[in-house]
DNA sequence: TATGGTTATGTGAGGGTTCACAAAGTCTCC
DNA sequence: GGAGACTTTGTGAACCCTCACATAACCATA
């Protein structure tokens, strides 16, 4: 029975075992195409004695290649996006490497920690950036050719980025409301530091005033479930008569049912309910919620898919892929009477 | 104004051009303290002019040491405690990496997978594995001197881990009903090959049977909501009258709230219902859900900070840290009339 | 001026891999 | 039996950093 190595074994080792030089095993071990059958056999068995294991940390500074990818959130609590981001990272052969920069951090700061996490061994960057970010020239220049992508940021900002159409989705989500007959329509809306918060509120309001009807019934929330609650329980208080509620996302939505339904409010009998996202729990809601579906799948897989193809071709031109979301109608909403 | 550099600029370049060695170079990079404050300035000035910035594989490779955690998951999807996670880590100075393993993996395949993830360059691992998994002894060996961490395991299982005490949680759960005056209580258990929701479908037996209650009033889900939807109209159509529920997580028991609405019972004047988890959006439901919370700012915090002990004292004794859950009561449940 | 202790800087060797190139071996065919 | 082409193997250097040690500079004290 072998004894604990004190240290793991090289390419050397191998080589002085299987007698042959460190070339050919490091040939065996990447696959190469001209190694003799008995040779690559002789190296295998070898490598199985000394249980040996390359050093990826040699490998990644003689390649400058990591397969590393690097997501950076602004908000690590908004985290629906990660399954699909590791799984899409993973399918194209990349670990994902996942860090914070919480939005409020000072201009300097920001800047200084991207610096930081630009230069680790990484191939690639996505940052998730829903505030106002710095612009793609400063980037450019923290991330010293790292190539990266914006994910979510504003739309028609040029650099490489992928963001969902949110005037686009927020519309749909409107124009649902008056389809259905509905002409005082309240809102919740999101921080509007958040660029996506912003144009959705942008767009209720645009469109309300395009119609001539009153815009004004509008709190503001932070995103979570609390903030939808409060914000609601104002509106009630508060507010001029509403029969449909557009919250700017669906945890803000579920915070909103619940002060209706403490208010004695039924959705949808007296006031329409609709939300933004999509979450899997938004199905089962009571009421189910109708809700503007952003598909988080397809975000990930064309952000890693946008990255990954930077890495391979530095030439790639600079472009901004947008999505469209879609409405999900379920029983939240209905036609007034 | 200088050109863009076709290469990174070293710790040469560097010493080349503040007239200093590479040596003194890098004592500046790593704070070291005995280094003339004039020297200091010069090569602080030749970093900033050639915008250097250390190569971190270079670093790795020489110092064994990359301040990276890889963080194994067998469900991607269940990603509640990444943020904790992330958070932690950073606070302790390490990136975190994140993977996936599905839990249905040949064991073959699993082991080889970890094996690939363990020769990374990381300093050690937090695996999740709330599925019955490889014993410790074949663990150590795999990850070869990695230092790792069960989180979520069987309890009792001598090797490193943290859990939380399923079995105190249900207890706590179905305590919580029988005090109620609840006789008659169904149950959504979970995956049973999952051993939390086989420790609490356990619990929830055992309890039952000692009381010589029924403890037959049970249907299995897959902690999915659409599950706990499905499992309780089964409950509802077949099965004997029950007065209470106790759903295996929070998100079956979101599907069960919605089955037992639309079957016209209300929660909890017909039926007590209790989930388990505490998800952020528990106390919002239509009634705010009585459940148990598994703190997972502590789980993270104590997981990291063991791995990270691990990793300063490869000396630190085997053991396992045992967390207890706790009764959140809210609206979902009432006394029995 | 010699002694010793501190502080500041430099040198050589490694860490484990890949790349570019050179050399040796094998095969085919006239 | 040797030219030409291809396959297989080996060598040196490079990737960029840190560590351990040696040396040089400085200062105070005897």
């Amino acid at each position: 029975m072998p004894e604990v190595q004190s240290k793991r074994s090289t390419l050397h080792d191998v080589a002085a075992l299987a007698g042959v030089s460190y070339q050919t095993v490091s040939r065996v071990i990447n696959r190469h195409p001209n190694v003799a059958e008995k040779t690559r056999a002789q190296v295998l068995d070898a490598i199985r004695q000394l249980d040996y294991r390359p050093n990826q940390a040699a490998k990644v500074l003689a390649t400058g290649r990591s397969y590393m990818l690097q997501l950076i959130m602004f908000d690590i609590r908004y985290n629906d996006p990660l399954p699909a981001m590791i799984y899409w990272a993973k399918r194209m052969g990349y670990t994902l490497v996942i860090s914070e920069i919480t939005p409020f951090t000072p201009r300097d700061e920001t800047r200084d920690r991207l610096e930081e996490l630009a230069s680790r061994m990484i191939d690639g960057l996505i940052i998730f950036s829903p505030y106002a970010f710095l612009p793609y020239e400063e980037l450019t220049e923290l991330c010293r050719g790292v190539p990266f992508v914006l994910v979510g940021t504003e739309m028609g900002m040029k650099a490489p980025s992928v963001v969902f159409d949110q005037r686009h989705g927020a519309g749909l989500a409107i124009q649902h409301l008056l389809d259905l007959g509905h002409r005082h329509i309240a809102e919740i809306r999101g921080p509007q530091e958040h660029i996506d918060a912003r144009a959705r509120h942008e767009t209720f309001v645009s469109i309300l005033k395009a119609r001539g009807l009153p815009s004004d019934l509008s709190v503001e929330g932070d995103f979570e479930v609390p903030s939808g609650y409060e914000a609601t329980r104002s509106l009630l208080t508060t507010g001029a008569p509403f029969t449909a509620l557009f919250a700017s996302n669906d945890r803000m939505a579920v915070g909103a049912l619940h002060a209706l339904c403490e208010h004695g409010l039924y959705v949808p009998q007296d006031v329409s309910l609709v939300g933004f996202d999509d979450m899997t729990e938004a199905a089962y809601l009571n009421p189910p919620l109708t809700t503007v579906r952003q598909d988080l799948d397809v975000i990930a897989q064309q952000s890693i898919e946008y990255v990954v193809s930077m890495i391979q071709n530095p030439k790639m031109p600079v472009h901004q892929r947008v999505l469209y979301p879609e409405l999900i109608t379920r029983r939240s909403t209905r036609k007034i009477e």
